[in-house]
DNA sequence: GTGGCGGATTTGTCTGATGACTTAGGCTTA
DNA sequence: TAAGCCTAAGTCATCAGACAAATCCGCCAC
């Protein structure tokens, strides 16, 4: 086996088997270079590899430590790889936003946190008067991600922020063609999903959610070039 | 900005802006550390926080390429970390597999594949014919893992394959308490399962998926060490 | 008791050298 | 001609050593 991946396997081994649990700290590289036969710079490539993946953390001039390990903190890590998945990749993934946020969605609305709605109202506000691309987005990140934390699994709601920041680079809010069309569309989207909320009723909750994201599927569908046919 | 940061920010930078697409190679890498400003040291950890994430890859010899940046195959690459969320934080992730894996079971049970029902029959067949713990969390995937293809999207195929294979790891089959009575109550489910995927009802297959996934987490959580009371 | 200071510890970065693997092209041979 | 070998260049993998930078901790002065 290389020595990066021999490193790799066993700094897993070590957390895998609760030798060392959530905020552990590791032994000096030193050590663990001899511990697990290899130099210094292919123990640090490995703990780079799990640094990236959220599982360990490195602090300068402290030590290096096991993560906490909660599933929201290392899903949101995986924006590092998914801000890169081309158009194509998107909408499979867009699908799954879809299916969770709808889910979340229904679960907030059965939940009966009367200041949801109100804070959710004020975000409206303040979505439907403006034109700024980049407070559009910003506000529609804050509408979803309230609806997705009442929804109560943190997993989700990480999970649903990193697909939504994906689709977010492709700006479709950008002034330009449709932008009117495209932005009241949007707007009446939310609109039905607080009136769900707003009445307590999942299956409405649901159903506004899944609409309003399978809208943007949509939008985002028609930005993808039509393949065109092998001569 | 740190050494490694850097480089890093500059990798992806070049992905990103569309320079180096799916499958296109790097520069070499003393090139490279000219082009970002860096050591040779703090390009090679750049490099494999990418290559952990599924980004990137380094082929010993050949070269550094971008990888296909295949959804599926990079969502595969988060079990390195998901494999690693203890208990609690997995039944937050059971949530997701149950939400996903019902929506696509449903599409499974809409869509017309004369061959699907019989290919998860044998599946089942062996299955229950079997008390092998390590044949039996096989064949589970199996089953699952064709239904899940079959709903046609392979990001959510990769995505509840990450999931299951974390639960997995809890071998909640061994022989032992209760073995008797789990196995039955889970080819009951898998029976149900495949008989709304036969009579094609979607809203049926939805729900037993839904069922027979919720009663794993019940398990699942019936493992989980109740919290003492802080004195 | 408190605050600052300095040494010890630890990770971050750079440099140089060597080994291992892949690839391409020419060469040999049937 | 075509298949196979074989050499050489290109590239990543690993190791070793040194120094810089950040943090941590105990000691000392006040």
């Amino acid at each position: 086996m290389a020595a990066t991946d021999k490193a790799l396997a066993g700094l897993r081994q070590m957390i895998a088997s609760g030798e060392l649990g959530p905020g552990a700290k590791f032994p000096p590289e030193p050590e663990l270079c001899e511990h697990l036969g290899v130099s210094r710079s292919s123990l640090r490539e490995a703990v780079r590899s799990l640094g990236a993946l959220g599982v360990i953390e490195s602090r300068h001039g402290s030590g290096t430590y096991v993560s906490a390990l909660d599933p929201a903190a290392i899903i949101s890590r995986f924006s590092l790889s998914v801000d890169l998945i081309p158009l194509e990749g998107l909408l499979e993934l867009l699908e799954v936003r879809r299916v969770l946020e709808s889910h979340a969605t229904a679960t907030a609305a059965a939940r009966q946190d009367p200041e949801l709605a109100d804070r959710l109202g004020e975000i409206l506000d303040r979505l439907e008067s403006t034109t700024d691309a980049t407070e559009i987005q910003h506000l529609d990140a804050a509408f979803h991600g309230a609806i997705c934390t009442a929804g109560g699994n943190p997993t989700v709601t990480a999970l649903t922020d990193v697909i939504r920041g994906r689709g977010g680079h492709y700006r479709i809010f950008e002034p330009g063609t449709d932008f009117e069309a495209i932005k009241q569309s949007s707007d009446r989207g939310h609109r039905a999903i607080l009136a769900a909320i707003t009445t307590r009723d999942p299956a409405a909750a649901a159903t506004a959610a899944s609409a309003h994201i399978a809208q943007t599927e949509r939008w985002l569908r028609a930005l993808r070039p039509v393949p065109q046919p092998v001569p």
